[in-house]
DNA sequence: TTGAAAGCGTTACCAG
DNA sequence: CTGGTAACGCTTTCAA
């Protein structure tokens, strides 16, 4: 393991001051060509690397991102990233990522690792965990420190810039669709019924389904849902099902599909899941789509501009849902 | 946006010397327990957080592992990835994540970046555009600064850990089961022939029907695929299909879906897909498991040892294949 | 055109 | 037990 080549190494070997080298390989005007020529030759030939640590240090600038996810299995989160990456990557800026697994130790641990100097600024949606502890302890006053950007969960005690996705408003709509499809009897099957962003969903269908029936809500486990749902088809006491996640929204499809009830609509099934997987299904899903790369875009785009105007009010931005109607429904 | 406190500014308002405030915080032996106390309170009350940063320029470490990776959408990368960080969340180490999007260009700012003081160890897997290059240079004496491991992707030229898949093995492997099962002409899907992946793969094939018929090969878009794949079934040129890649894999199964020769088994299908999409198919796909977490946890592993033993000789650990049978074969 | 020196925020050695 | 000082690798001001 040999160590980079440094600038003060360097100056040693050309025989020049460090200051020299350092102009030298920043191409100040200070340094006649010939010097300069001299020393950027050295510095390819020792493979010299500018260490970014004592760069970042000096200038207090990285010009890194960090985005803090709670995990990438969720395929809206994984989409998510992919559009922050696109549009960062055409900056100066580069991004490290950072995965919680949804939990809250680990999302406290990651915030604190990046926010003292590894960063410029933070992009984060919270964990599970840390939604149902309801501590926020370690993003409280961060926002003063360096540029903070929420997404996709809420966290209302927090100010902070935010980019949010419209929840309520996305399973109200469909849900809506379903009845005025003639559905009489909606049930809401959820894995996420702890997360913020499943209340909303939740809140959604019971607001409106209000004036139809009595909510059906199944919640829990695939398993349980499996179960729940099986017993429910089978006494003919539904004939729709609004599925709040793509697990759930799965768990459903498998016991449609088992119960022969989804080639003819006897149950109209909308869920949330990934485009690739819900083409794919026989029938194909009619899912909710969030719009996850338009969710990464705007959010970094508003992070950018947000370093360029760190005094400016902080914004908060809804992208909206729109139902991708397939077969069945 | 206001500064983080610094140790300095601490020992100003203590009026104890900088020394002093560093070593308490570290809980130094030679602090009295109760400056110590008096020091921390005071840490916590101004909200004291050591600069990463500086700690790591000075310490020369940084307890963080890069992980260069081509693509999210990949779904065995995917899984490669949480492998890898549910071995170093047990760890004191971080990951920091980079993503190339299969671009040459982007790997060498990554790994540029990377490996200039930010990170202790680097492991990759090199994009398709750096193999189709065939341009090293950026990799090449890297592994003499800090801990390189490949993985996935075979790069020969370099000296490093590796940790891969019996790409060709598993292919071979897979159709000569098509062959035994009585296939008679198989053909071959591809939407990766440009990586070494694909060319590893290609050739497990090509050797396993050498001794029953002549190779049948589409290379292209998925579209291309599709195209070839309608008339080759159209004709009853085919009995059975090899896809390398989930592109592919879905290609083919939707032209097999459309001409309806999947149920029955009229063609034979072998993928390569996710678990989630491949089970929730109708019919359920077969599928060859490259078993990502397992390549992801034993590179971890492997770079764990190298950082603790980092004279040792290099490895190389092959992850093997199996074949998932489903009902498309 | 070049170089000396201070400073970014830490840690650690050595004196006192 | 406490404090001064050098050092990590770099940039930048100021002097020469």
């Amino acid at each position: 393991m040999k160590k980079n080549i440094t600038i003060k190494e360097l100056s040693k070997i050309l025989e020049v001051s460090i200051s020299t080298v350092s102009k030298a390989l920043n191409d100040s005007y200070e340094i006649s060509e010939s010097t300069k020529q001299r020393i950027k030759e050295a510095a390819k030939l020792y493979n010299y690397k500018p260490n970014k640590l004592a760069v970042n240090l000096k200038s207090g600038k990285t010009n890194t991102i960090g985005v803090v996810l709670p995990s990438l299995k969720n395929f809206f989160l994984a989409r998510v990233l992919r559009g922050i990456e696109n549009v960062i990557a055409t900056t100066q800026y580069n991004i490290i990522i950072s995965i919680t697994n949804e939990s809250f130790e680990k999302e406290v641990q990651s915030v604190q690792t990046l926010s003292n100097g590894l960063v410029d600024a933070i992009i984060i949606a919270v964990s599970e965990e840390t939604q149902i502890k309801q501590d926020f302890s370690h993003l409280i006053g961060l926002e003063d420190e360096i540029p903070l950007l929420m997404f996709d969960r809420e966290v209302n005690s927090i100010d902070c810039d935010r980019v949010l996705v419209d929840d309520y408003d996305a399973v109200f709509n469909a849900v809506n669709g379903l009845i005025s499809d003639g559905r009489k009897s909606i049930a809401l099957v959820s894995c996420i019924n702890n997360s913020s962003v499943g209340k909303l969903r939740t809140k959604g269908y019971i607001v409106a389904v209000e004036n139809t029936h009595d909510p059906i809500i199944i919640e829990g486990s695939e398993e349980h849902i499996e179960n729940e749902l099986s017993s429910l088809i089978s006494q003919k006491k539904i004939d729709a099902i609004m599925a709040l996640d793509q697990e759930s929204s799965l768990a459903a499809f498998r016991i449609g599909k088992k119960k022969e009830v989804l080639l003819d609509k006897t149950i109209a099934l909308i869920g949330y899941s990934s485009t690739v997987i819900s083409e794919h299904l026989t029938p194909s899903l009619t899912t909710i789509d969030q719009h996850g790369k338009n969710v990464g875009v705007t959010s970094a785009k508003l992070m950018l501009k947000r370093l360029e105007k760190p005094q400016e009010k902080r914004e908060s931005i809804i992208i909206n849902s729109t139902v991708q109607k397939r077969l069945t429904s």
